[in-house]
DNA sequence: TTCCGATGTGACATCGTTCTCATAATCATC
DNA sequence: GATGATTATGAGAACGATGTCACATCGGAA
């Protein structure tokens, strides 16, 4: 069932359906016509054939490590609803954190695939900066900050500044770090700095040998707190890159029998969801995870409706989220 | 740059371009000189053009609730990387626990935007079975069993009945029960009458009074244990529909000053991220979700290349997860 | 009457592939 | 040297829409 059917049953031409459909002039008594074959046939026009003749698929690429995660999968549901209400659709691609699978992924989508692509990284190589340079489709990043190219991302750097003030404030004086690798520029470095800078603004300039470097899971956090600890058994609080890394602080230190927060403070980064439900909960950093989502939608939206090529970057802020365990 | 230019190029015939790239005869001087032209022009077909001459998208729709959630976003991840090893994308739609928007993607897809369905639903109303009934593109079912459609889906009649047996054994006598709504037939049946087997098998049939219905929340787990333990105080193990509502009703009991385990045990079903971090930790019921993805990727893939349409019913088994909150 | 703008209309080319088909060349076999 | 199988080739017709363009029609104004 063809537009060429419809235009038949009708008694008009292919073209009249097709403006029926679309907009454009047609008069009454066939619009009549065409609309009750229409409604018999219950057709529907070809989105394949249309899509080949207008360029436009209505589709946006989606390119993430993983979507088992608090907050990834906040952004994905800020992305959704925007995009569904413009008529377009979300094409999801997991990279199962593979860089190369990530540009992969950006290789086939360029092929017209999809109107735009919406890249949710988190480590961008020189690679990345060479195929991103003149990649043939509007593009919006989420989560890092590239100059140069339309970004979503948060204010990590504030956020390092933020929790460890009000650490300081509560009255901590050997303040370790456990950061996860500095590839990953917003997780790894930005909050980093801001430790960094907030220990040196209070006078306690973070030494190396209150310093350790995770992966991003609790077992690992759990491991590097007690190569801390064992290190150094003063140590008064602990700031983690994640708030998974700080569960894993939690337990060894529980487990060390130490009381959080009477002997050792914890504060993690991110509001996940784990963070309100340990005892004690924890005291966090909360990003606007789901807010970034919708902002990469509408970004890339607009792009392609070409009201400009908005290479701007957008910084969201954060919130200090305090609860026990400081 | 199209198929003809390479022809052009090669000096070739567009015909025997497309058997270089699809497979057919093509002489070797011819394939050097069209495999040279393609490298210097990286050209690469038009998706869109094979599309509507191939009617294959290489896409399935991925139509779910919603994706911010431990279990849901678990199965996504099952089906992504199958599908993408198959060649094929994922289109994702979120409902918003909407069965009307539910429907409506099932409708949007079926118009020939992707190859094949695969659908998380928590509720089947009339309408999806008619519609279903003879849906133009092959699907699976996800999380729910439906007769007479193929279905990977959950054990979780078995998952009551193992729960429940696990809490009677361990003494427990007044067991109070805080379901969801009915029209899930999975969570809000199949799990209840396991539980209710399981009580009766025990020789202690649950009493309406012991019975509670909440939504998904954990604050709506509070409200409902607040109702049973004022109703019954005399409550000493209570069984949630979900782990989220087991945390809310753990809350309560704490505030209410309540020892768990040791007053009222509290358990919960799905192996939530967040049981494992609760203190007491959860005593819970695992489910396979990733694999149930990656099966209903399988399935799908499957029917789609002609494999016989698979009708039959997958059903995955659960494990019991004790821990501390019985 | 003539002219003009607004409104309608259908033929036909186009988008970039795949695939059928008719035909040619090559080689071995009888 | 005729026959047939095998390999190789390109012309041209789909696939199912959209959009351009030339042309009709029809009031109403000059």
């Amino acid at each position: 069932m063809n537009i060429g059917d419809i235009a038949r049953m009708a008694g008009v031409s292919r073209a009249a359906v097709s403006r029926y459909l679309n907009s454009g002039y047609v008069s009454d008594e066939k619009r009549e016509r065409i609309r009750r074959v229409i409604e018999e046939t219950g057709y529907q026009p070809s989105v394949m054939a249309q899509t080949l003749r207008t360029k436009k698929t209505f589709l946006i690429g989606v390119i993430l490590p993983r979507v088992n995660s608090d907050s990834i999968s906040s952004v994905i549901e800020g992305i959704g609803p925007v995009l569904q209400d413009a008529g377009y659709n979300m094409l999801l691609a997991t990279t199962d954190n593979s860089p190369v699978k990530e540009l992969e992924f950006l290789q086939i989508f360029s092929n017209h695939r999809v109107d735009g692509v919406i890249l949710v990284a988190t480590v961008f190589t020189e690679e990345h900066k060479r195929i991103l340079k003149d990649y043939a489709l509007p593009f919006v990043l989420v989560g890092q900050s590239l100059p140069g190219f339309a970004c979503v991302y948060h204010d990590d750097y504030s956020a390092g500044l933020l929790l460890t003030r009000y650490i300081i404030g509560k009255g901590r004086r050997n303040v370790g770090y456990i950061g996860v690798l500095s590839e990953d520029e917003a997780v790894g470095q930005r909050r980093f700095e801001g430790v960094r800078d907030a220990l040196a603004e209070g006078g306690i300039p973070l030494s190396p040998g209150m310093r350790e470097t995770a992966d991003f899971s609790t077992e690992s956090g759990y491991e590097r707190m007690k190569a801390l600890f064992e290190r150094r058994g003063d140590i008064d609080a602990v700031i983690c890159a994640t708030d998974r890394i700080a569960l894993g602080a939690m337990r060894y230190l529980k487990e060390a029998g130490k009381r959080v927060p009477e002997d050792v403070a914890v504060a993690g980064f991110g509001d996940n969801i784990v963070s309100g439900v340990t005892s004690p909960a924890m005291t966090t950093v909360r990003f606007r995870y789901r807010e970034s989502g919708m902002l990469a939608a509408e970004k890339i939206l607009k792009e392609i409706s070409g009201g400009g090529d908005d290479r701007q970057q957008v910084m969201l802020d954060v919130g200090l989220v305090p609860r026990e365990s400081v």
